[in-house]
DNA sequence: TCACCTGACACATTTGAAAGGA
DNA sequence: ATCCTTTCAAATGTGTCAGGTG
């Protein structure tokens, strides 16, 4: 830690994210990343690498998506501008990786891409994407959590991290033309709209007596080519900066706390900043280790898609840096105290099968209040076997502020009806929601 | 009027089944 | 019968654009 300012120790897990010079390119210009109601993926996408996880161990592994501030944008010449307060968060999704739960040699081995990782707007969606309010900024946060399987998730020490490039403005239409021509040039998808390509349509289709009309079109990105000198990045969020120089000061962060930002915990809501983001930097931590709560409302989206495992070695991106990592390791332990959790409970561990002691409560993790879409009436019993091929893990959700309840595990209500459900296994259908944990993220 | 959203579109990559050969 | 490689069509992922919406 002394040795690397980037990284800094929470127990002895690293996490390094891969790609950082493009995450870094777009970061510098304000990433944009496009929300669309059957889902988008992100590109650049999240791939990280992992190490000082226990060989032997289980993990399972979540991204999720925090609010940057409690703000609104808009794109205004050039710039993003502050257009007011941030709408009511959308209901709060975990997207689990695939592979989860595996041992953490496998973890290690390789680079964990989250390539399928989809954002919408649609805050009705039934796929478990991740929902987003367009023209909000967030930021991917990354869990790790020691668990046998998801049951016992609620149990164990999870670390959390984030990397502070990876912030994005969600939209729905790109807004900076720079970024829309870094994302044609680094996507292999787009490929067909490079200015060395085919690009048929585009030039077909321009319409050369409407020039104004499209301000954020090709033609524009011709110049962005020039104006991709330094500085040109630092105009990108003017308004912002002007107002609140937080983005020039979390430059100079290399690896903070989020403190507050408890994944599972009604703290998520105090996170969001809603004051001038040049307030006190609440994003002073950017891992936290904590025990998990006892689950109540939190959902659980399961999707077989996700058999098909999201290529760890996808190309994307891989090209432009193979040489760029950032990486954390967590610092301080942090432990989240619970209400009518055991505080005894060892503290967090690497190693501590703290979350396996005694006999295993799955009490309050399977309430299955959820049907699949398409399929209502249907209630999925299945909701996760750890050593299934069948049925890899998918994404979990969980409800809004709005539906948070104070934290009260274990209640009788859902226990029984949860332990029930726990043990069935059978057809599963392309997505599900599970309750799981008793605080949601927001 | 304007900012934002939506859906169709063309082009690209990815995926997986089928076919063929060793 | 099995395995491997190649081929090809379908599925999926892109940004663009015109039009819709509030």
């Amino acid at each position: 830690m002394a040795a690397c300012p980037d990284a800094y120790l929470q127990g002895s897990i690293r996490m390094t994210l891969e790609d950082t010079d493009l995450w870094k390119t777009f970061n510098e210009i304000g990433t944009e990343m496009i929300i669309t109601k059957p889902g988008r993926r992100m590109f650049p996408h999240c791939k990280v690498s992992l190490s000082g996880l226990l060989q032997c161990a289980k993990y399972i592994f979540l991204v999720d998506m925090v609010p940057e501030d409690g703000f609104r944008y808009k794109w205004n010449k050039e710039k993003w501008e502050v257009a007011g307060k941030a709408e009511p968060q959308p209901p709060c999704r975990t997207y689990l990786h695939p592979d989860s739960p595996a041992l953490g040699s496998h973890w290690m081995k390789q680079s964990i891409s989250f390539l399928k990782l989809k954002l919408t707007n649609n805050t009705l969606d039934q796929h478990g994407h991740i929902i987003l309010h367009s023209m909000h900024r967030y930021h991917p946060r990354f869990h790790i959590v020691q668990a046998d399987d998801l049951f016992s998730v609620r149990w164990s020490v999870f670390q959390t991290f984030t990397f502070p490039e990876t912030t994005f403005t969600a939209v729905t239409a790109y807004q900076n033309t720079k970024i829309t021509k870094l994302k044609i040039d680094h996507n292999p998808f787009a490929k067909g709209f490079r200015d060395e390509g085919t690009n048929k349509k585009r030039h077909a289709n321009k319409n050369p007596a409407c020039p104004e009309k499209r301000a954020k079109t090709p033609d524009a990105l011709n110049d962005s080519k020039d104006s991709s000198s330094p500085g040109f990045c630092q105009s990108s969020y003017e308004g912002y900066e002007g107002e609140e120089g937080y983005l020039a000061k979390r430059k100079d962060v290399v690896a903070v706390k989020e403190e507050q930002y408890s994944p599972w915990g009604a703290e998520r809501q105090q996170g969001v900043r809603t004051d001038s983001p040049a307030g006190a930097d609440t994003r002073d931590i950017y891992s936290t280790e904590q025990l998990v709560p006892a689950p109540a409302s939190y959902q659980l989206y399961r999707a077989h898609e996700h058999a098909k495992s999201p290529s760890p070695s996808s190309s994307i991106g891989s090209s432009i840096s193979g040489s760029g990592r950032r990486s954390f390791e967590s610092r301080v332990p942090e432990i989240a105290s619970v209400p009518d959790h055991d505080l005894s409970k060892p503290g967090p561990s690497n190693c501590g099968p703290q979350h396996l002691a005694g006999p295993q409560d799955y009490s309050g993790v399977l309430n299955m209040t959820m049907a699949q879409a398409g399929k209502s009436g249907v209630i999925s019993h299945h909701i996760y076997s750890p050593y299934s091929t069948e049925q890899p893990l998918g994404q979990w959700s969980g409800p809004g502020s709005a539906q948070y309840a104070p934290p009260h595990p274990l209640t009788g209500d859902y226990s029984t009806q949860a332990v029930h459900h726990s043990y069935h296994h059978g057809n599963v259908g392309e997505w599900s929601q599970y309750p799981l944990f008793s605080y949601s993220c927001w």
